[in-house]
DNA sequence: AGCACGCCGACT
DNA sequence: GTCGGCGTGCTC
């Protein structure tokens, strides 16, 4: 019996499908899907394998299979089948490819232990042998990578040669990561307690520390390790005062479980509903088609979502809803777990191991049959697919943007086609691609513009902060805003300040050179953080002392530049002293349900503004919220890619979405220094089909997606030179190779714009063509060459 | 990528 | 005569 073998070896060198022979002993027991145990390469060094065929035929000459990792297959046939799709279209290994169907946690490689044996006899060694030895002695078993770290290089026939004399034994394992139940969290002894005078002056990071405690209550050592810019020593030495106290908590396996909200099963549908869900109903009839679903904030889009799965689930089918965001869509999810109860599974990145190895469990047994997650919950293993909904297509969060870059809706879509499933996009801004689809007739468009509550979109103003500036107000409020913002303070009713950067200033720069302080390793900006007066590297995490003087021009006049949520913060206080503020950025929500907590708080406690990023302009639902404030508009407009103006409207109109959402209409105030620019004219008038003519016409004039696709090979290397030939190399290459595709154009490579990461030059260059699997082959064929250097292909990536 | 093999100069 | 440095080529 012969196995085709799918090896998990990190490289493309090795990227196709080997041959082993199948002992007898496993001839019943061998499936595809499993993975299994193999001996690779030279050394015969194990590795992870994927079954991918069994035949009859026998081949003496062929290595074989060591073992079997699975009773029961962990992938099947489809996943297979999308694995291979996925491979051939993100330029990335077939086992790659693969692992994205497994649980996390699944183990990919197999852990070399070489243990001391002490009743050996002792034989002729060479010195690096017997250091080798003593080496392993000393430990008593030691896992192989640690001992080829130690000696500097490959050991792998020394450790042979010691296995073969009895002197030290190799034991192999290929266990699944444990599932942790537990999580380490710390928190402070005495929450009131005053620290001040116990510590030492200098004792910052431990002061900060203590405030972030303070306010996060519960955070694990990384965590607590990033936000106050630590090391794990400034937290043990804390833990030794016994200030801070470890506990262990179990993490919980349904996150939520304790905010269920009643849910009106009555609820009466909107004719625009009621149409939407009859178009997706007689979609399950007909062949695979997508169906797109526009529909305008507030639309009630989720309730559509719930009925039309509810209807798959009655056919015994399972469904597969892709967020965004887990964590900023909590209000859906609670109403899908409210509806659905524990027949729903999610997945996301805060669950552990375990949890998630839970989750998938028990969507793989059927025991779920509604998964509600983030991009990679489109790889779950639901048996018997009905449905895949994409809320908020447009969102550039569902493409990978490191290790296999997939578009999850792209995987969605072709998941769905292989299992005859319905595919639902909704958006109440498609992409310009999907929405270009739709009006081709490649995909059902449907439509809802009308509010559910009826109340119109805000009345929406935009601000020319130019005059603003001109007559005399350098605050980050024009006069407008100011008012609407006394106004609301006043009736009582909330207000959402929109904010699109974090921290206390992004940059540092010589207001009288422009000298701008970069970091050594990664040549972008450096962040100043306030709190140790510092500056950051958010790439590599290096870190100085912030200066006092300009280190080119000698001038004192060098301090942080742009304007972040802490200091605006700051500056709200002054202008409105009386107000509730409640700020939300990324610094702010870090634990589990942080992000949870600042939101109930500033519902509940009824707090007059919230000021925040990217985080407050989705899924938000509060009924009481009526201004909506983006204060400066231009930040993502100046952003420099194709995509820019996009972004911009699905902002805009997102974060205008907020307002307005109870029975009082809502209102909207933009500012911005480029008030003529038509995107943001458009997003005014909350005009899709207005802004879709215009951007599509450019994108047709300018051969941008979706009339072209756009790659980009990024190369990486630790030799400047070497990268920089490779890449004008392979440039040329390329160029030549793709010579007759039309269209196509291609661009000569350049130094990335972060062009150097963790000490790796970068170097990169892109084409415009209309991708296939011819242009893949020929890619990833050149591709394949180069040596001491990294390179990654990215397809329509969301950023040039 | 890893690893082994093989060719060559250095050292006991 | 062996040890170990690096270039070359293969991986069922």
């Amino acid at each position: 019996m012969i196995a085709k073998i799918v090896v998990d070896a990190k490289t493309s060198f090795v990227d196709k499908i080997f041959s082993y022979s199948v002992p007898e002993e496993f001839e019943n027991e061998i499936q595809t899907g499993q993975r299994v145990e193999v001996p690779f390469g030279n050394g015969d060094k194990r590795r992870v394998g994927y079954v991918a065929a069994i035949s009859a035929e026998s081949d003496d000459s062929l290595k074989q299979i060591i073992s079997i990792i699975d009773q029961q297959p962990l992938l099947d046939r489809q996943s297979m089948v999308e694995a291979y799709w996925i491979k051939n279209r993100y330029f990335c290994t077939f086992a790659s490819a693969l692992k994205l169907f497994l649980p996390c946690g699944a183990a990919t490689e197999v852990k070399e232990t070489v243990v001391f044996c002490p009743d050996a006899k002792d034989g002729k060694l060479t010195k690096l042998q017997r250091d080798i030895l003593e080496f392993v002695k000393e430990k008593g078993s030691v896992s192989y990578d640690r001992i080829k770290d130690r000696f500097g290089k490959s050991v792998r026939s020394e450790i042979k040669t010691l296995a073969a004399k009895k002197m030290v034994y190799v034991s192999y394992s290929s266990e699944d990561n444990a599932k942790t139940k537990f999580l380490t969290v710390l928190s402070l002894a005495d929450k009131n307690a005053d620290y001040e005078n116990i510590l030492r002056k200098n004792a910052s990071s431990q002061r900060r520390i203590i405030n972030i405690l303070k306010q996060c209550e519960f955070l694990s050592i990384p965590d607590l390790c990033m936000f106050a810019g630590c090391t794990p020593g400034a937290i043990k030495s804390l833990e030794e005062k016994n200030i801070i106290v470890r506990h262990q908590t179990e993490v919980t396996r349904q996150p939520y479980k304790s905010q269920q909200i009643s849910e009106n099963d009555a609820f009466s549908l909107t004719n625009e509903q009621k149409s939407v869900l009859n178009v997706i109903e007689s979609a399950a009839e007909k062949p695979f088609k997508p169906i797109l679903l526009r529909g305008v904030t507030g639309s009630g889009k989720t309730e559509v979502y719930i009925r039309a799965i509810e209807k798959t689930l009655e056919n015994g089918k399972s469904a597969i809803v892709l967020v965004p965001e887990i964590s900023l869509t909590h209000q859906m999810v609670s109403r899908f777990l409210a509806r659905f109860g524990n027949r729903v599974a999610l997945l996301h990145s805060k669950l552990s191991y375990g949890e998630r190895f839970d989750e998938w469990s028990r969507i793989k047994k059927g025991d779920a049959k509604v998964v509600i997650g983030a991009r990679s919950a489109v790889f779950a293993p639901c048996q018997d697919l009905g449905i895949i909904v994409v809320d908020e297509e447009h969102e550039e969060h569902y493409k990978s943007e490191s290790g296999v870059r997939y578009d999850a809706c792209e995987v969605a879509m072709y998941r769905a086609k292989n299992a005859d499933a319905m595919l639902l996009l909704s958006s109440a801004t498609p992409s310009v691609e999907s929405y270009f689809r739709a009006k081709n007739g490649d995909y059902t468009l449907c439509e809802m513009n009308k509010r559910y509550n009826g109340v119109d979109m805000p009345q929406t103003e935009i601000v020319d902060m130019r005059a603003e500036l001109k007559s005399g107000n350098k605050s980050p409020f024009s006069e407008a805003l100011k008012r609407e913002i006394r106004d609301n303070l006043e009736r009582g009713e909330q207000t959402i300040l929109f904010l699109n950067r974090r921290g206390y200033s992004t940059f540092v720069s010589c207001r009288s050179c422009g000298y701008v302080e970069m970091c050594e390793n990664c040549n972008i900006s450096m962040t100043y953080h306030r709190f140790d007066n510092s500056l950051l590297c958010h790439y590599c995490g290096k870190k100085k002392k912030m200066m006092t003087v300009c280190p080119q021009c000698g001038s004192e006049a060098i301090r942080g530049f742009g304007t972040g949520t802490q200091k605006i913060e700051e500056k709200l206080k002054e202008e409105f002293p009386e107000a509730g503020v409640i700020r939300m950025d990324v610094d702010t929500t870090s634990g589990k349900n942080s992000h949870q907590q600042v939101l109930d708080k500033f519902e509940n406690e009824k707090i007059d503004i919230l000021l925040g990023t990217q985080m407050v302009s989705k899924g938000l639902d509060f009924k009481n919220v009526t201004l909506v404030g983006v204060l400066a508009a231009d930040q993502i407009l100046n952003m420099g890619d194709y995509k820019a103006a996009e972004r911009t409207f699905n902002m805009i109109t997102q974060v205008c979405g907020r307002s307005g959402r109870g029975d009082k209409r809502g209102r909207a105030v933009i500012q911005t220094y480029m008030p003529d620019n038509l995107t943001l004219k458009l997003s005014s008038k909350h005009d899709y089909t207005g802004f879709y003519d215009e951007e599509i016409k450019l994108r047709r004039a300018l051969s941008y997606p979706p009339y072209c696709d756009i790659i980009n090979v990024t190369l990486s290397g630790q030799d400047e030179k070497e990268v920089k030939t490779a890449a004008l190399q392979m440039y040329s290459d390329i160029s030549e190779a793709l010579a007759g595709e039309k269209p196509l154009s291609i661009y000569k490579a350049t130094p990335c714009h972060i062009d150097k990461i963790k000490n790796k030059y970068r170097w990169h260059f892109w084409l415009k063509c209309v991708y296939n699997k011819e242009i893949h082959d020929i890619i990833s064929e050149i591709a394949e060459k180069e040596k001491n250097i990294t390179v990654t292909v990215d397809l329509n990536p969301v950023s040039v």
